[in-house]
DNA sequence: GTCTATAGACCGATAGAC
DNA sequence: GTCTATCGGTCTATAGAC
């Protein structure tokens, strides 16, 4: 896997690029971040950025690929704790987050080329939550009537909801919401 | 406000072209449902149809309205039975829930000819829930611990998150999982 | 008032030269 | 690996016929 030069400085680029796109959006919102536009800020073209990422889609879906590497190395152990941490994080990359909402509306499509990353992304997030919310049922941390893949669902959907709700009105406060809610499954 | 032929005219041709676009968006989803489809659809030219709405995204908007309305209309009287009746009747109808997770996001900006439309739909979804939340609080059907307010807000925010995860994954049962959620709320 | 036709701007994607 | 040039598609705007 140790590339010769060619191969590394590709894999440098990419990096580099992706790190770009991330700022332009943070910055500039999602609306109006053109592959044009991050090109430029790259110092490339907009073909010669196309030719490491196949497409808008795949360039965005990558970037999308790349915070939840950060989200999940910044984790601390309890999925609850760690929920509302990454949710008041967000609030203040409002463009990161509409991007990730827009992202997860398109790729209901099959052919989409985040379709699987959320599908399993959901997947993994619910299993992580229910087996949290089990272990607490069992030490009788949290209320034992809950059904675990239920309210696993519900509170990631909960979660999804409120950034919708934030991006229309920035005074939602989802992380105090989000807080709210989790109280609420507790003993 | 009882117009002559002509005006009456405009307006009926507004609500056929409504109608028709309701229907193209529910067949073949929101995406690829562009302008020049539902023109064709209706019999008339990009231009022509663009003469009765401004632009794209206040046609959709307008769409949007219209199902906004007929969900009214059939209303129950509670609150949340009728949640949950909307949202299973909108698992029938995946395009038109694509349309309204597509543009709630992009409405974000302040800009959109929507987004007027869901910070006055939201607030009314809440405040009406929040009500309803207090009268069961009241008499003793609702547990007494609840905040009216957040308990509200999670509820709106959960029926959005389970329409995106319905979106990626037609097998999700909405009303299912909004339904226990309820439950859980009831003393 | 209603509609057709057309033109312009922007975007993403691709071909092919270097 | 990067560029220029170009293509097809979408949205918007407008001029002018009826």
């Amino acid at each position: 896997m140790a590339g010769r030069g060619a191969y590394a400085k590709g894999i440098a680029k990419r990096e580099e690029i992706l790190a770009v796109a991330l700022e332009v959006i943070a910055r500039n919102g999602y609306r109006g971040a053109s592959v044009r536009e991050i090109a430029e800020a790259v110092g490339l073209s907009q073909a010669g950025l196309l030719h490491y990422f196949g497409s808008k889609d795949e360039l965005f879906t990558a970037v999308l690929v790349k915070r939840d590497e950060v989200d999940t190395s910044d984790a601390m152990g309890d999925i609850l704790d760690d929920l509302v941490r990454i949710v008041a994080h967000n609030a203040e990359v409002p463009g990161l987050v509409h991007l990730f909402a827009h992202l997860s509306i398109e790729a209901a499509d099959p052919e989409h080329p985040a379709h699987g990353f959320f599908i399993e992304r959901y997947a993994h997030l619910r299993e992580t939550l229910a087996a949290r919310i089990r272990a607490g049922q069992a030490d009788g941390s949290l209320r034992a009537e809950l059904d675990p893949e239920r309210a696993a669902a519900v509170v990631v959907a909960a979660a999804d909801g409120l950034q919708a709700q934030f991006l229309l009105d920035p005074s939602v406060d989802m992380a105090a919401e989000l807080t709210a809610m989790i109280e609420d499954l507790r003993a």
